[in-house]
Order: C-alpha cells, then structure tokens, then sequence
DNA sequence: TTCATTTATGCTCAAAAAAGATAAATATAG
DNA sequence: CTATATTTATCTTTTTTGAGCATAAATGAA
C-alpha cells in the first residue's frame, strides 16, 4: 500500500470520475486506473462500482474511504504533535521545587504558564536541593527551584538567581526574646540551637554556621530536623531556639516568633536547569525572560 | 512520505539499531539510513539521537513512534473493515416488515441473527407490501416480510414462502355470528363488510373478494380502514363483519370474537429480497437457510 | 447504429529505491 | 593512549517501480 493509492481513492471517491481525478491530482488518466486497482487487489475487494459511463463506491468502498481520511488526517496530526514536541510546545515539564520556598508563588506562576502553553504538562515534585541535584543528573527533572545546590562537577547544571530570603531568628512566643524587635546572633548564646539538617539543605546550614564563626560563636545544636514544619513544632514546644528562612512564616506557624535579625542575612532562592535543556525547559526559560519576572514574584523578604 | 518508511521507523524504534533493523526488514542498512533521513527531512526534525555508536528516540521521536504505530494499525482496521463489509459481516440490514403479520416472530429471529453476526447493524422499518415494493426498487431495503408483492416486472425481486396465514371471520362478541364454532361466507350476506383497503394489502384484499365471487355473493363493503387495529375498532363498534389473517389475534383484540371458516382460505406470509442482494442480505438469506427456518417461526394457524 | 466519453491495458522510459562498497565516527579492549 | 571492531552516513551502480503515451474496449446518449 501507499499514501499515493490512498490520496489518489480519496480523490476518485470524491469527483466519482477517473480522469476528472487525474487531472486534479496533476497526472494521466491510467495512472489513477492502476493505483486503484493495486488497492483493490491488495485489499481483495472492489471500492468502486464502475464502467466506462458511472463511477460509484461500493459498501466497502465507503467504509474505506471513510478510514482512507481518517488515516491521512491521523498522519497529519502525527507529523504536527511531532512539531510541537520538537519547539517545546507540547509535552511535559518536570519541575523539582522546594516547599518552603516556593509554595507561595509557584502556583500564579504556573498557572499563567499554563496559559502561554496550555499543551505542556507541568509535572511539579517537591524535593529538597540534594535530591533536586541528583534529579538533574539522572534527567528526573527539566527545572529546580531550591537554595544554591552544590554541583561539584563541570558546568552541568546552570542557574538564575531569583530573590534573597532574610533569614529570622523563631522562638516560641512565650520565650525570653519573643519579646525583642530585632535579635543578635550573641543573644542566642543561652540557648540551645535548633539546626535544619545539613543533608536537607546544606546552603542553609552552611550559611547560618558560618555567620556564628565570624562571630566566633560555637552554638550548642539540640537537634537537626529534616523538615521546616517538624523544627518550627520542636521551637514550639521547647526552648531551643532556631534560624530560618523568612519564607517559612508561610507554613503553620503557631506559638512561633519571627525576630529580624541585627545583621544582614539571607539565603538564596536560585532557579536551576541543565546544560542541554530539553524542549520544553527551554519554552519555560525563554517564557521566564520574556513574561516573567521571577524575582518580582518572590517577595519573600516582605515583613508580613 | 510513505508507509514503508513509517514501517522502518518503528523497527528502528523497536531495536534500537539501524543494522538490526536492516536484517529484520530483509533489507540493507543503507536502506533503513535514508529512510529516516528521508522521515527527518520531511517533518524538519530529528526522530533519533544517534551516534556510531549509540540509536535513541528523542522526545518527539517518542510521540511520533506513538502516532506510527496507531497509523499502521488504522491501516490494517481498515482494511479488515472493508473486508468485513464485502463479507456481508459488517453493515447494516434493512428489513421492511409487516407489523401485523411479523410482530409476534421477528424480534427472537433478530436476536438470534445479531448472535450470529453481531456487527450487522439490523434497521426494521414497518412498511406495507406496497410500501416495501417501493422501497425495493429504491434501494432503501434489503429484506422484506409481507403477503405477496405485485412486481410488475422481471425478475428484480425474489421471494420465498413462509407460511399460510388461515383468514378468519372477525365480528364483535355480542354479534348474531359470534356464537358459531365456524362461518361460511354464505352467513356474512346480511351484513355489510369492513375491508382492509386494497391499496395497503392488495393480496389479503383480492382473496376475499375472489373467494366471494368464487361462492357468487357480492358483499355490502362497508368501509377499508387502512390498518388493521382500526379495522378491529371499527368491528367491535359496529355490526359489520370482517375476514382477516389469524396473526390478528395478535394485536389489541378486545371485544372482538375470530371464528374459523368453514373452508381452507390463506393468506400468504412470505420474505422478499432483489436479485442482486447487498452483502448483508446475501448473509441474512445464508442464514435464513442453515440456520434457521422460518417456517417453523411463523406458526399463525395455531389456534389461540 | 453511430459517436463521444470513459476506464483498462500494453509499451517505453525516467525516476526512485535498493544494493553494494567505502568512509567516518566512536566505544571498548588491550 | 592506541588499535580494533562495530555502526551510521554517503557515494555509485543496479534494479524496480511508476508515470506518460497510445490504444483498445465498453457504454450511454443522440
């Protein structure tokens, strides 16, 4: 069989005339005469009813032709999604993001996205930046949204910065310093310290250590949760006292005070992606630089 | 494009390998190369990821390899469909049919057809002999079941007996005759006659006429009700008498009261069809004789 | 019956596809 | 790091397929 038989029944089936459908279709009368009989002869039935006067379908003819353009229009569609998944305008997105971070704008920003491109599916995972990282290299994930990520080899993984997040001193509100406007690093030498675990977010833990070296303080750390919900509940409960992303006074907060800090402390909020993005990371990239502006949408250090 | 070339991209989808692909198609691995050269060229853009070493799909490869095989699977859906049709197993079957004198057999016979081939979409329409007659030379049915047919001309439509249908005397139940365990025609003398009109039933109609003129009576007619259910109410409203094929019974019959002729008086049942059936009636008819005899089907002379 | 029109078919030739040979590339093994 | 084996791409030759042309056969209409 072959598309030209196909094209060429289709055609006959419409103008019900051999010759009529020759010249439509640009060639000779015999050449319309033998495609329709390969097809007949390959299908072992007749599709027209005809002699040197009248040209009709038969049954099966009918029944052929309506799937002769079924099968044309299914090749189009074929050859039109391929298109589309080639310019990233049809397919998925696999997006890795960071609860804490990002719960707060990430669902405008998708839906406007969805928009653009209503015909790519936004698949979201919420993953920490360690698990984020090992998402990229195995080709999990197209984009991440996390604290900086440690990518120790070459330049696999790109990034953008989006927003610097203030870094707040929680107590629980019946705490000697829940009564402070703005805290020291050395009021919290009393205290022990509620630390996030390092293998969750080691840019956040990395950050709030070394601010205590420079201020030559050895903080006693009590305990490393592995989630922001599970450390606000222990700041909660407990004395212990802890430092945290402004962004996490977005989860349920009872019982928890937010202190600013005296000194100027942030962590990062970084979007991430792959040397050789696929299709559709690069429609989310370039939608990002030319709709978005991402750090408009992070105002995380907004005193709320 | 071309269905071969959609074949090869599926092989090498398949096997991962343009040579494998090449000893499995019987051909050579130049071939299968500008095959999918050919594929890529025409929708702008690459199916494969391929280096001497390594073949895989890319993303719109994935979708299209998707596509390809619906594609070819269509193509084989539709070749087996027309087949079907030329078969007489796939279509549809127009039965034109006396409502009378069909009612009471035709739906187990239908059932038991779909059994045999469900994929014949069975249409019935109720028609008169005239009607059927009509539809016949129009096209508009393949089978028809009513009393003989007055085809003018050769030999366009064939038929076959079914039974004999004993006519009966039909009066209201508190009529003089009503008491008598069989009529002669001689007894309807005094009363004027209701006749299925002759143009809805020519045969029924000729019967009885010729059996009256057969016996010398010229009856009284009194009025040709054009169906039989307003024959039955105009005979249980009034005095007048009416001779009508037993199967009547098996309509609304309140008040009315049948009794037996003192001679053998029929009315035909028979099936019709033309003398180049469609599929679907070639495999009705084929049915009709092997599996099921619609003699037996049709037991109208049974007393009730 | 004749004529005009339409499909079917045999023949020739050109275009396209397959086969064969070879080059280029690359992963694996030594 | 190099050599080798394997795989895809490309160029050339050969074979096959399909188009164009001429013509025969068929058929409905005048």
């Amino acid at each position: 069989m072959n598309f030209k038989h196909l094209k060429t029944f289709i055609e006959v089936a419409n103008c019900k005339s051999f010759s009529v459908a020759a010249t439509r279709l640009h060639t000779v009368q015999s050449a319309i005469s033998r495609h329709i009989n390969a097809l007949e002869e390959e299908l072992g039935i007749s599709l027209f009813e005809r002699n040197t006067r009248h040209v009709a379908l038969t049954a099966s003819g009918e029944v052929y032709f309506a799937h002769a353009k079924a099968i044309l229009n299914h090749c189009e569609q074929a050859k039109n999604d391929a298109q589309l998944v080639a310019q990233g305008k049809l397919g998925v997105l696999r997006i890795g993001y960071l609860s804490s971070a990002c719960a707060h704008f990430l669902p405008s920003v998708l839906r406007r996205f969805n928009e653009f491109v209503p015909n790519i599916d936004v698949k979201i995972f919420e993953m920490t930046a360690a698990q984020q990282l090992h998402a990229f290299v195995e080709g999990s994930i197209d984009i991440g949204f996390s604290r900086p990520i440690d990518y120790g080899y070459d330049g696999l993984i790109r990034h953008k910065h989006l927003s610097n997040d203030p870094i707040y001193l929680v107590v629980n509100d019946s705490h000697p310093l829940a009564q402070k406007n703005t805290a020291r690093l050395t009021d919290l030498t009393p205290y022990s310290l509620t630390l996030f675990a390092r293998d969750q977010a080691s840019s956040l833990f990395d950050t709030i250590i070394s601010a205590f070296h420079q201020h030559e303080i050895r903080p006693k750390v009590h305990s490393e949760p592995i989630s922001m919900q599970a450390l606000l509940t222990q700041v909660a409960s407990s004395q212990t006292v802890a430092l945290v992303p402004g962004c996490v006074r977005n989860l349920q907060t009872k019982q928890c005070c937010f202190i600013p800090l005296d000194i100027p402390l942030f962590t990062p909020l970084e979007m991430h992606w792959t040397a050789s993005p696929s299709a559709t990371a690069k429609t989310w990239l370039h939608w990002c630089e030319q709709d978005i502006n991402l750090e408009k949408e992070t105002p995380s250090h907004s005193p709320s």
